[in-house]
DNA sequence: GCTAATTTGATAGTATTACTTTTGCAAGTA
DNA sequence: TACTTGCAAAAGTAATACTATCAAATTAGC
């Protein structure tokens, strides 16, 4: 059951950076940097001052700051994917997987001590903030068909799959599936910025919001599918 | 009923294009390069050149080049917001109200003629694939206090408003009404790029495409309210 | 423990981008 | 006539996203 590192697709990277010191540091570093600074302020320069090393060696990881980017929002899909499968893994009827798989989606998101080097919940905060921009890009093609989005991918074919067990009837089961993995994100946000977009306000305490988030998501799936 | 020009937020822009003809240059050129070249690779000194301007005439308009992406967007929520008044005034019941909604957020855009310099449909794929750029920086909350998304809010607000009419005992009327404005662009970005993120498939004739996006929504908002 | 290969650090340099400043001309207005 | 406004031309700046080279340090194989 203990993993200790993700086999992420190796277009994401120049050089492993799970294997060494320095990938570690790149890793730990740059989740810290572009969740305080946010992605278009992080820069790599600022990145080698951090981890008191050079521009170039990070280059030597990573072809630029946007596959770095790629890496992260890959990385979470990955781990997250494996919580899912954690948890649903010893459940019988699609039903309660479904259930279980929403409740991973939408649940708070707290640093994973499986894995030292990475702050999941900043990386959290990342993924709410930046995924978008991991694919609105004029190469998302090329990036598609490199793999780089294969995580994500297999999230929403499983939530997708659970959708039509359920309902082999409902038309729409990847759509739906896609829909509230993003929108538990985007709701996220809209609560933190944009409060008039929501109806879970920064008032309710954190777990409350999250709890809301749940059945909001619940609701509109059971919903649509009928169950 | 004939509107020739939006009231846009003064804080868009620095002096208003829709007033002179280079500001109508700007406008219609930066749409046709936005689509083109995608938001990163647009910048004011091509702009410029197209036009046979200047970059600092153009930053006389525009503070700079996320202020008039800003602008752009702005200007499609506004437009949307008005051919959904159109599309709705005369209903009288709240769910063929919400229904026409619908139809005009998921049907396909095309060029609209009272308004001579701009491409809506082009404008549309920029909404599409620009959107999120103009909400996810470091200074929503500024962007948001100026009211900058003020037309999106509206768009958001009113649909929500008809939820509730519907069925006030539903508790999410708002966060729906953003997931579905939200969804109904991003399953287009899906079926063009990621395609097994969703049951529309290139396949399908255009018009079918966006059919099939309607009901997909239409069922999601029904169900979800039970009406 | 020695040698060879690999990894990193130091330094420097380039092209592009985003934006600013200054100046001067042309047309309209009072 | 003088005054204002709008625009173009030109030059300049700071930051960014890289690339290249070479020497020092580390590690790996034997």
């Amino acid at each position: 059951m203990a993993i200790l590192a993700f086999k992420l697709n190796e277009k994401l990277y120049l050089r492993d950076p799970q294997h060494t010191q320095l990938g570690h540091n790149i890793i730990s570093n740059s989740v810290e940097m572009i969740d305080n600074l946010g992605f278009e302020h992080f820069t790599f320069k600022k990145l080698a001052e951090a981890i008191d090393s050079t521009e170039a060696s990070v280059y030597r990881y990573f072809e630029n700051k946007h596959r770095l980017l790629h890496y992260l929002v890959a990385w979470y899909w990955n781990w997250l994917d494996y919580r899912i499968e954690l948890a649903t893994t010893n459940l019988g009827h699609p039903r309660e997987k479904l259930l279980a798989a929403i409740r991973v989606i939408t649940e708070e998101k707290k640093a994973d001590p499986s894995f030292e080097f990475v702050n999941e919940e900043a990386l959290h905060r990342i993924v709410v903030a930046e995924l978008d921009k991991t694919y609105l890009t004029k190469w998302v093609d090329d990036d598609n068909s490199a793999g780089l989005f294969g995580a994500f991918k297999t999230i929403s074919k499983k939530i997708g799959a659970l959708i039509h067990l359920l309902n082999p009837a409902y038309p729409y089961p990847n759509s739906l599936a896609s829909t509230i993995v993003m929108v538990a994100n985007q709701q996220l946000f809209f609560i933190e910025h944009l409060p008039s977009l929501s109806n879970i306000t920064k008032k309710d305490p954190l777990s409350m919001r999250h709890e809301k988030l749940r059945i909001f998501i619940e609701t509109l799936v059971l919903s649509a599918i009928q169950k």
